[in-house]
DNA sequence: CATCAACA
DNA sequence: TGTTGATGG
């Protein structure tokens, strides 16, 4: 899933408290498809309510969020709209992937290999209209804001960040990268302690941030460059060309300076190539949203998540609590939030 | 991912 | 106070 060319750029770790007051644009696709992937219970099987609904998403949402306005981030999810033609082979490709690792997953777990079926259990993870749904729900509950893209969320997410709505946008994907993000959190909604698999290590992830501008200048290239580079590796809307990773891209995009004379001289074809190429240069994005962050309905929050999805009322009571507190009534925080 | 209780 | 393993829904 998007692009792999995070080894060519200046990335430098960070504290979450470091975004404190920072509005951050939260790419939704990549952050829900993170928690439904990754909360799970040992044998791969997300959190369900009583119906048998899947509440992964609603589980990190609330806690994950909690816990990041607690440290003074204000959130903004900003979903994904139509994705441009282009991207259909990738996404029929991933719809394959998943059907395939959902019969891989009830193999592995008739078999007895319990980290075989984890592994696809999470990739059998999709991001369905129920789970948007809900998660819009939930977010509106909590008073945090969201923002429905015409197109790619990233691209919307990086025009907020450009126009100086939105101070970072955070991802796992490069993505907003190329649409021109200046900056970009990875490892915000995933941070903390990770366990080692077999091994009695524990690992600190921590949030870390990348800067466009610094990443260009150090690899003497241009905005349109990097382009160039990811559509030589290859991104959601092409194929790449083959045997040719990052380092490769690069040199090669120094020594031809750019994708066209580098297809020239290895008489190759990128399909859609300067359609591509102008999408991620000037994407359909929209100005209509309002950012506004409310003080949680608790009342709300507790009716969706205990009566309808069967979570625990102390829990969510408690988390409520703490957005509450650092949300505004009273704190330091206050006229910052509002 | 998170919380929680049990323990050193 | 911090680590650990089980559980959350």
């Amino acid at each position: 899933m998007g692009v792999d060319i995070g080894d060519l750029l200046q990335r430098s770790t960070i504290e979450v408290s470091d975004l404190s007051l920072d509005i951050v644009a939260i790419d939704a696709f990549n952050t829900l498809y993170q928690f439904l992937s990754i909360i799970r219970q040992r044998d791969g099987t997300p959190l369900k309510d009583s119906q048998g609904n899947v509440t992964s998403h609603l589980s990190g949402i609330l806690y994950r969020m909690t816990n990041i306005v607690e440290a003074g981030v204000k959130p903004v999810f900003v979903f994904d709209g139509k994705p441009p033609e282009w991207k259909s082979s990738t996404i029929q490709k991933r719809t394959e992937t998943r059907e395939n690792a959902k019969v891989k997953w009830a193999d592995a777990k008739e078999k007895g290999l319990a980290e075989e079926a984890y592994k696809y259990a999470q990739a059998s993870s999709k991001v369905d209209a129920t789970i948007v749904e809900d998660s819009k729900k939930l977010l509106t509950a909590m008073g945090i804001p969201f923002v429905d893209a015409p197109s790619e969320g990233e691209a919307q997410a990086a025009y907020m960040v450009k126009k100086g709505d939105a101070d970072k946008i955070a991802s796992q994907d490069y993505d907003s990268l190329l649409f021109g993000s200046p900056l970009v959190v990875r490892n915000l909604t995933v941070s903390g302690k990770r366990k080692l698999p077999k091994k009695n290590i524990y690992l600190d992830v921590k949030p870390e941030i990348i800067n466009l501008k610094e990443s260009l200048d150090e690899l003497g290239i241009s905005h349109s460059q990097l382009i160039d580079i990811a559509l030589c590796v290859g991104t959601d809307y092409n194929e790449g060309l083959e045997g040719v990773g990052p380092k490769t891209a690069l040199k090669l995009i120094r020594e031809h300076e750019t994708i066209e004379k580098v297809l020239k001289a290895k008489d190759l074809e990128i399909p859609n190539l300067e359609d591509i190429k102008e999408f991620f240069k000037s994407p359909d994005v929209t100005d209509d949203y309002s950012l506004k962050w409310n003080k949680p309905d608790s009342e709300a929050v507790i009716s969706f998540l205990c009566g309808k999805h069967d979570f625990s009322e102390d829990r969510v009571t408690k988390a409520l609590e703490r957005l509450e507190a650092s949300s505004g009534s009273g704190q330091s925080t206050l006229d910052k939030w509002f």
